[in-house]
DNA sequence: AGCTATTGATAACT
DNA sequence: TAGTTATCAATAGCT
């Protein structure tokens, strides 16, 4: 197809490798657009020559993302589920854990226990009753904190209050 | 390229269309078959006619995947990271549900509880102990049951064994 | 599905 | 690097 036929394999000299690419990427271009209009079918073409540069073709009326759909759909092969799967994955563990907790919650606060077995409720009771004590010992602290502190207060006012007293009798 | 010219439009003929479609079809593979061996160039083309099979070429040292992981870069488009990104919102949303449950947890089991305010070991308390009534009371329900169970099958022995001692009587 | 007249693509050249 | 053209390749219409 031109002033002599060539061999299909690499073309060894570089500058004509970079003049026959540019016109058969054209060309192939055109025919993927051909193609497209003419038969109605859907049309993905990317080519990267050997500068890096990238060149593309797709249908106008549809997507890359829509081809590449249909693409693993047809071919059982898979693109981006398999970096899907992973996160699906995580996703599916971390529900679970989300379940879970969401379970010992609703029991800790004595919500759907009916089916709980005796021994279970047990430990449960064992843990909300660690779990009080725990919290009323800090409320215990807390308040006997705020004791220590009202008290020195108290005390800073009576004596305050005492000094007064004196200064009064000494006038 | 053939007997006459063609306008690029649509073949309203669809028998004239799908045999179009099928030498054009081979032409365009072909073609990209040869620029990429020619010139050293990557190349992806998908192709789906009407009928809805699909044909494709993809230079062979490479992989669909290669190269759609190149579009993404050299056209700043995203594929499949579009998709990630949901799942990836949707992992984190879920993350942090997690989190607050795992801190509820704790603080209901009187862990991690040095930062909270007094009022909120109020809260703490209240929960715990509502939790705690609900699990007593159906404990409580449980052993009655049992109790009535054994209840009753005490009552049954010990008809049982009257029966047997009277009948010794008898004889 | 094959054939071939004709158009289209392009390799070598400028 | 772009334009020209002789030549080869693809294919439209036909069978």
């Amino acid at each position: 197809m031109g002033r002599g036929k060539i061999e299909i394999k690499r073309i060894e000299n570089s500058s004509n490798r970079q003049v026959t690419y540019s016109k058969r990427k054209n060309g192939i271009l055109k025919k993927a657009k051909e193609i497209s209009v003419l038969c109605d079918a859907q049309v993905s073409l990317i080519i990267f020559g050997a500068s890096g540069k990238m060149h593309e073709y797709i249908t106008p009326s549809t997507t890359l993302i829509d081809i590449l759909d249909r693409y693993q759909r047809a071919s059982g092969k898979t693109l981006w589920d398999a970096k899907h799967e992973n996160l699906s994955n995580e996703i599916d563990r971390i529900k679970k854990e989300n379940d879970s907790m969401q379970i010992q919650l609703r029991h800790l606060k004595g919500e759907d226990i009916t089916s709980l077995t005796y021994k279970e409720l047990m430990a449960l009771e064992n843990a909300l009753d660690k779990g009080l004590n725990g919290i009323r010992e800090k409320k215990g602290k807390i308040l006997e904190e705020e004791n220590k502190e009202l008290n020195f207060l108290l005390q800073q006012h009576m004596a305050l209050e005492g000094a007064r007293n004196m200064h009064g009798q000494w006038i």
